[in-house]
DNA sequence: CTGAAAGCGCTAACAA
DNA sequence: TTGTTAGCGCTTTCAG
């Protein structure tokens, strides 16, 4: 027994309840799912016994007689990346406001090998509907192992090729175009960029950034492909440091970004004097790098909760429909962009 | 029908599986489950039928029956900041190996006033067991609004009160004062101290910074009260920059340490030739920040597998045994910290 | 509006 | 070694 005087409370069964208030377990079940047609007596009879058992009902017993589940498992590769981890976070408080337990899956501890089975396993029917964060390739390949059968919704990059499911669509492309016009509009002859990997082959970062290049009528540089670290950041900076024809770097992200800025200091190119440079995403520290870095921000945490949206739209058509609420990415400005020192007066071509 | 040309395989249960092998619902239970009594040729005919028919048992009602879940949700307030982030991830591959699932669920989004009817929800004992990550406020609220009988690991400040329940501690105490002395050692007259909110009210990295100071014999300076952001840092860092005297930082986490960083150079304050800055748990981009910094290192992935491998022992005390394998806190030493530049002849006491 | 019966897919005792 | 009989705690159907 405990401080209330109960009994341990993980014992109280609907039948007790029912004893308790003097009706059928049936009629306990109707109160504890809101049922309209029950006597505000009956009731409130069967609430009272509610509370003096402390009785819980059993989410898995429920989900056995029913067959469903009011759960969601996220497959995601790694939340140690701003993007994918306030995604998660969307997914979450969307998910629990809407009285679904989340589950995750983090795929980048998986062996490729075994990621099938892992897919299959997490993604047991019996578990509840999946999201996957398909951004990237182990994404994509989880997206593909998902059994037949079970609600699934993707969150993926835009021109990612066909979706087999119902999606999310992180459009960057635009963004990346928005910072390359920016840039361009400050006077760079060209913007160079360094690359996230890509799930598909063809990131819309990229091909943002290359429209908007192509359009201006600039050459269109080599994009250096680098993964998504600041390590990796580095060392394309330390490449880009070397050729003085660059003035102006886009990243992938700010992670990116930041080896980008440590390798410009390091090749005494000073920023945003002779270099500008451009991340995405906005993660929290990026105002407080030196110096601040002008990003793409991006509305991740929005994503995961239309996401789940839809997936529970998808569950239950008849509940209400809620309308895509994430905000459209938002070039912020602060002090890694600038026009270029010593502006071309335009000789060549 | 599917490719293999199956009915949907959601729908097979064990019965048909059994009617397919011509034996009874029972023998496929010991089969999928490795009963060692089971005559090998009967073995193969069921896990034929399995095969053929794509048989998945049902996770929920293995659960029902049996009453054990092989599940665990972790109660932790933000993954965004990085020890939190890859705590969860240690936490998840750990159970992942182990075949339980993981559920999640973040406080930072939980209203106050909700929190123990949260807890209670996501915390049902036939959800699993429980791991909370009791590093600040709400984690130690959460951990208190755990309803009796549920299995429950903590993981806490070694300095958090009494616990009751089996907890992994991180005694970053002794981290913080080994940091202190390396400042010390450089011959810094003392060290002032940004703080991380506590869980406990009394900080072991505080302690361990004030122990260090204390047995050098050195001025105990007032420690500034931070959040966990790097704003919030930098706040301090201006206050502190206004103070010539400070010469040596500890921060309570690498984001304080950045924005102490900026603080630092907005006023002019060289770093480390005027004031040397240490952070603590080395998140992957401390190497690259401006000038890199020296910070503590901590395991939070250790942390995590270890929290489960104890809740594991708990839960299946037969089961083997593995002993805590997260490393120690390390120190990093890289740019941020050096030898003050005018070293005081020690004229005041 | 309420109750009785049946069963969700599985495991746990027994018995054979 | 295998099969039979009972449930786990709840929802669902159908009577009353």
């Amino acid at each position: 027994m405990d401080v209330t005087g109960n009994m341990d409370s993980r014992k109280v069964s609907i039948r007790d309840v029912a004893r308790a208030a003097g009706v059928s377990h049936q009629t306990v079940s109707r109160v504890i799912n809101g049922h309209p047609r029950v006597t505000p007596d009956t009731r409130e009879r069967v609430q009272q016994a509610v509370r003096d058992l402390g009785f819980r009902p059993s989410r898995t017993a429920r989900a056995l007689a029913s067959g469903q589940v009011d759960a969601v498992t996220v497959l995601v590769s790694d939340t140690t990346l701003y993007g994918y981890g306030a995604a998660l976070q969307g997914i979450e408080e969307a998910a629990r406001e809407a009285g679904f337990s989340v589950g995750i899956c983090f795929l980048a501890s998986v062996a490729p090998e075994t990621l099938a089975a892992t897919v299959a396993r997490v993604g047991d029917p019996s578990a509840g509907a999946l999201i996957v964060v398909a951004w990237d390739q182990v994404g994509i390949r989880a997206l593909q192992a998902v059994p037949a059968g079970v609600a699934v919704v993707a969150l993926s990059e835009a021109s990612a090729l066909d979706a087999r499911c119902p999606t999310i669509r992180l459009d960057d492309g635009a963004a990346a175009a928005h910072a390359t016009r920016y840039l361009l509009g400050l006077g760079h002859r060209t913007v160079h960029h360094v690359a996230i990997p890509s799930s598909s082959g063809r990131s819309d970062r990229i091909r943002g950034w290359r429209e908007a290049l192509t359009d201006a009528g600039v050459p269109v540089p080599e994009p250096l492909h680098a993964s998504w670290t600041p390590r990796s950041g580095y060392e394309a900076g330390r490449a880009l440091a070397a050729d003085p024809d660059v003035t102006a770097i886009l990243c992938g992200n700010d992670d990116l970004a930041l080896g980008v800025l440590r390798a410009l200091h390091e090749a005494g190119r000073r920023v945003p004097e002779d270099v500008s440079v451009v991340g995405f995403d906005d993660v929290p520290q990026a105002a407080y790098y030196h110096p601040a870095l002008t990003t793409v921000r991006q509305d991740f945490t929005g994503l995961g909760r239309d996401s789940f949206a839809l997936l529970h739209g998808l569950l239950d058509p008849a509940g209400p429909r809620r309308e895509p609420g994430a905000a459209r990415p938002e070039l912020i400005v602060r002090e890694s962009s600038g026009p270029p020192k010593r502006r071309n007066t335009g000789e060549q071509s």
